[in-house]
RNA sequence: GGAGGGGUGGCAGAGUGGUCGAAUGCACCGGUCUUGAAAACCGGAGUCCGGUAACCCUGGACCGCGGGUUCGAAUCCCGCCCCCUCCGCCA
């Protein structure tokens, strides 16, 4: 939700930032009904005063054992007046809330116009075999015919090593986290309304997000939404600031409109796990903030060994929430070209608005603080990844040593072995 | 799932139609007193939306949320959310 009164004061400002992205026009919808309803308001105002000061000549006069008939009588009109203006106010304010819920987020001023690609780290590994794709390294420890036959197509089982691969790299990732500040979470899959509007999804992306109608309930497609409510409607001493959290959770998508994209594995599917990263941090320090998670983003994927590149993503593919977003890909052996893996978003006080969560600076006011997020690991395309760039000759695949730690075996045997 | 009870300011807790934004206590901030502290005493303090350039001032709103009744609602009525107790069921 962008501040009104910015929006009132500097609306060339506004309007400038948001035709980077298409909503100037939705702009002047706003401020029209801004305007309509600071017209009505003072007239309810007004009449609530003399209600008021009406209130207290009846009680006085009641005090007093005196009739206060006539007065309670010219009031009845006064009251009539006031719930007509209350009525059209309510509609006012309903179609200013509707409007302004349209308009995404101000794009920062460095958000480009088209992807670019600011570096690319480790090296795309050689092979002298033709590289095999991660349904062909897994075998049936990915089994989606059977999950098909359950479930419907872009699901899968998850069997044997690669079960203890995953749980190796979530535990592994939360440690990591954890050396950075972040509290590990498991947060509710299932949420209201309001969690998915308050962080932009909704009526952002409706048609990635299942619903559960019998009981009012949305299915996550990631903890950011979860993590972002939990501080819902708080006002957080600043000195409490910066709070990082670590989501884990399933995560689950429609992918209604992406009939016939990436069909083949787990690259794309109804339901995963991931290892979110949350941040709410004071509004001077988000740029900062959005460059630490960046930082995490690739400390895990160098330490993984995983070749990526790191994508500053358009204005136009934000999404309605993020002023400015980096895209982690890592390279794909089996496609030749380098996947998303990864995302991290500054959300400024898009969503903190939305949710009331406020900053109160020492001694000061409450003010809008600014929230991030970023992807730590997502597990399914991880192993992805993981597979793939580690692959042998014989179809083993080599695991990072920085796993075995944490339980993963050190070499999956190759499938069917 | 069945039966009851309850949601009031940071916390505790009064208030069942009228000068109630709301008693009282604790906690908090400022002051007096004190060598200093404590105690005591005095005072202050919430959030949001307008009028405003304005943290002064001023109008309005906020007693879980949303409607309704009424001249007037924390108080009465309806719906929803949440919490607690008992019974049943259950990973």
């Amino acid at each position: 939700m962008l501040d009104l009164k910015r929006l009132r004061s500097n609306p060339d400002e506004v309007r400038c930032a948001l035709a980077r992205r298409g909503g100037a026009d939705s702009l002047s919808r706003v401020i029209e009904l801004d305007e309509q309803r600071r017209a009505l308001l003072p007239q309810l105002e007004a009449l609530r005063a003399e209600q008021n000061a009406a209130n207290e000549a009846i009680s006085a006069a009641k005090a007093d054992g005196q009739s206060a008939e006539s007065q309670i009588a010219a009031m009845k009109d006064v009251a009539a007046r006031a719930k007509l203006l209350g009525a059209d106010l309510q509609q006012a304010e309903a179609e200013l809330d509707g409007a302004l819920a349209l308009l995404p987020n101000l794009p920062d001023a460095d958000a480009p116009d088209e992807d670019t690609v600011l570096r690319e780290c480790g090296e795309p590994p050689q092979f002298d075999f033709e590289p095999r794709d991660h349904l062909d390294l897994a075998g049936e420890r990915i089994d989606m015919e059977r999950a098909a036959r359950l479930s419907g197509a872009r699901f899968a089982y998850l069997r044997g090593e690669l079960v203890m691969l995953e749980l190796a790299l979530v535990r592994w990732t939360l440690e990591l986290l954890g050396e950075h500040g972040f509290e590990p979470v498991i947060p509710p899959v299932l949420v209201r309304e309001e969690a998915l509007h308050g962080t932009g999804f909704l009526p952002d992306t409706e048609q990635q997000i299942y619903r559960l109608a019998d009981d009012d309930l949305f299915l996550v497609g990631t903890s950011e939404v979860a993590l972002a409510s939990l501080h819902a409607g708080e006002i957080i001493d600043a000195e409490q600031l910066p709070l990082r959290y670590a989501g884990f959770s399933p995560c689950f998508r429609r992918e209604a409109g992406s009939a016939g994209k990436d069909t083949r594995g787990i690259f794309r599917v109804h339901q995963f796990d991931k290892v979110e990263m949350f941040s709410f941090v004071d509004p001077d320090q988000a740029q900062d903030e959005h460059l630490r998670l960046l930082a995490i983003e690739e400390q895990i994927l160098t330490t993984l060994g995983l070749p990526y590149r790191v994508v500053d993503i358009a204005i136009n593919d934000l999404g309605a929430s993020a002023a400015r977003k980096f895209d982690c890909e890592a390279w794909l052996p089996s496609e030749g070209r380098y996947r998303e893996l990864t995302s991290t978003s500054n959300t400024t006080d898009f969503q903190a608005r939305r949710l009331a969560i406020r900053m109160r600076p020492q001694g000061g006011k409450p003010q809008p603080l600014a929230t991030l997020n970023g992807t730590a690991v997502a597990v399914g395309r991880t192993i992805i990844a993981l597979l793939e760039n580690g692959q042998q000759a014989d179809g083993s695949v080599v695991i990072p040593p920085a796993l075995a730690a944490c339980g993963a075996p050190a070499t999956l045997p190759p499938a069917g072995a």
